[in-house]
DNA sequence: CTGTTAGCGCCTTCAC
DNA sequence: GTGAAGGCGCTAACAG
């Protein structure tokens, strides 16, 4: 038994299926009030939903957001998720969820499959790569996005614009000042810890990842100190982990792992909190104690690890807001003409974690 | 500039529709080597992408996947809707977004629209309520349930099954053993701590909260232990926390702050991890520490909390499995006939916050 | 204000 | 093996 369609809600009303999509679906024109209900009546006492498939291919339009992260369990994408699902509400629509591991081929496909289903909009939430190895895919990728903008779909990307991509008519970039707020960052913690900075980065090319370092070195540089050592490992946990054992080594030094550590102390910045909080469990495993044997500050605030102790110092970032602002900016109301791009803001957040010992 | 159609297609490549969407989507008749190298040219060379709207019209089945949460940045829901995305990688479908705050009207809704748009099934992750004040909107909610399955559209709920739904055919339920599994952590915690329980649960009505609850009552008493005392308050990590401020000050009893609280020492059993970090949090705020004050337990083990300290206490749940096992059921091929509900297996997990002082 | 007529883009019997 | 025709359910122009 499938579904009823508007024809028959139209025969069991008595009036045409124009008359009845006009009352049931939004139309400049109102039918009269008698009939109007007469055909509600109908279509209640069928069941009837109307088929939105047929509705978009006669609109062509499909009332989807199409939204993709490197993986919809990362609390930073989660965070961003929900403020794309609050903005598609307000703009009734529905949002499609890709997940691409952050890989540009896996992007490519999912905005191709957006573009199938019509969808009416593109968020692209993930950091954007500039690999060598990423080179032709990212291509692609811009060559998908731009025929998906020419065709008058909108998109907005979180961070970076998409490497070659184009297009300028419905291509949104919400700039997230990365650089700044990890110069800010490098700036507080240089005005309280004399020794020396690490950083534990994700894979070269990340571009979020990039900025953060960059900013985070040039901080330093500002105020006068050397640059930091940096160590590269996945942009996850098991990334920041794996960094933290190697730190805790060398901050062990040659100790035996009773009284204190023999090797030098030092202030470690993760260029997101998930890999902060990775290299905090790794220093915590070896017997190191934060910040008595080493500070440790992260990037993002992000709220499920706002309970963590020592709390870890961050650059709060408004993820949700993010998340709103990239899907309101492909709305087809606002956002549109070159309206100054979205001005995200920041905040050094220091807690306990990078505390002075 | 429209996307460019399969009749486009056709058109450069000298044949017909019919044969050029033989070619381009899978059909049972092989078209000839050479045309169809032709017709794949042509689709190539006008970067056509199919019409999903139109196949599905035409075929009545979207490709979607409709997944309803409560929210979709609650590490819980974040991580079953990860399983839920790898299971519809695997059936090469996509997954429809729906939050709903838990709220049986909108769920009604969420379910009303993934019909509208043929979803294929529909995974519903949001613990179910019996509150009489949401009676009316469950009811909704299994008759649009009732009719999506009639309809053809298969179901999976997680947890309990959905108030009030009878239908039969293509509705699963995922069980997870919310009241054994809470028997067997409070055992566990009975047979190393001889003072009192305290619960804090979820708004009464909430089936997920109210089993837990049930389910360690029902340890505790076959420990031979007096009930728990239960504190209500909302599942999450507010709640959690505003129970602890309670908590806390009981504990405190008359002290003034220094020295030994004293009130009596508890074992808090909280209905889920994200309300037990709450009420740590709350603890600590009050300058108490866990497990020397008071110990406490979580429900979930979720993983972005495991690197919490004191270590949680808690029961893991196959989060991620339970959001693929769920998805599979609904797939058409496997999960039909009426074969044995999933076997979802949990696991008391005794960590450092429950240990005894 | 209402009904009629065309499609939207694709798939699927049918003939050839 | 290939093409032609009809229809999936709905909306948007037209007539009336």
């Amino acid at each position: 038994m499938a579904a009823s369609t508007l024809t028959e809600v139209a025969r069991l009303a008595g009036v045409s299926p124009a008359t009845a999509s006009r009352v049931l679906n939004g139309s400049a024109r109102k039918p009269g009030k008698d009939i109007a209900d007469r055909v509600r009546q109908a279509a209640d006492s069928l069941g009837y939903i109307p088929n939105a498939q047929a509705q978009g291919l006669a609109k062509s339009s499909s009332g989807l957001i199409g939204l993709i992260v490197h993986d919809i369990a990362d609390p930073y994408f989660a965070a961003i998720a929900r403020g794309v699902q609050e903005a598609a509400r307000e703009q009734r629509k529905m949002v499609l969820l890709a997940t691409t591991g952050g890989a540009p081929a896996e992007e490519k496909e999912a905005v191709a499959a957006f573009a199938a289903r019509r969808a009416d909009s593109i968020v692209i939430a993930g950091s954007r790569s500039s690999r060598t190895e990423d080179q032709e895919d990212n291509a692609e990728l811009a060559a998908e996005l731009d025929r998906y903008c020419r065709n008058g779909g909108r998109v907005a990307v979180v961070g970076h614009p998409v490497v070659g991509a184009s297009a300028q008519d419905g291509y949104h970039v919400v700039a997230v000042p990365n650089q700044e707020l990890a110069g800010a960052l490098a700036a507080k913690l240089a005005a309280h810890w004399g020794g020396d900075f690490v950083i534990i980065g994700g894979p070269e090319g990340l571009l979020t990842s990039d900025d953060r370092i960059h900013g985070f070195q040039e901080g330093l540089a500002k105020a006068g100190r050397a640059p930091a050592e940096i160590l590269r490992s996945s942009f996850n946990r098991a990334g920041g982990y794996e960094a933290g054992l190697k730190l805790a080594a060398r901050i062990k030094g040659g100790s035996t792992g009773t009284g204190e550590p023999a090797g030098p102390k030092m202030c470690i910045f993760a260029v997101n909190d998930v890999m902060a909080i990775g290299a905090a469990a790794a220093l915590r495993a070896e017997g190191l104690r934060i910040p008595r044997d080493a500070a440790i500050a992260g990037f993002d605030d992000i709220e499920t690890l706002r309970d963590f102790r020592p709390a870890l110092s961050t650059v709060s970032l408004p993820l949700e807001e993010i998340g709103r602002l990239a899907t309101r900016a492909t709305a087809p109301l606002a956002g549109d003409g070159d309206s100054a791009p979205q001005p995200i803001t920041g905040e050094v957040t220091l807690r306990r974690s990078t505390e002075a010992a």
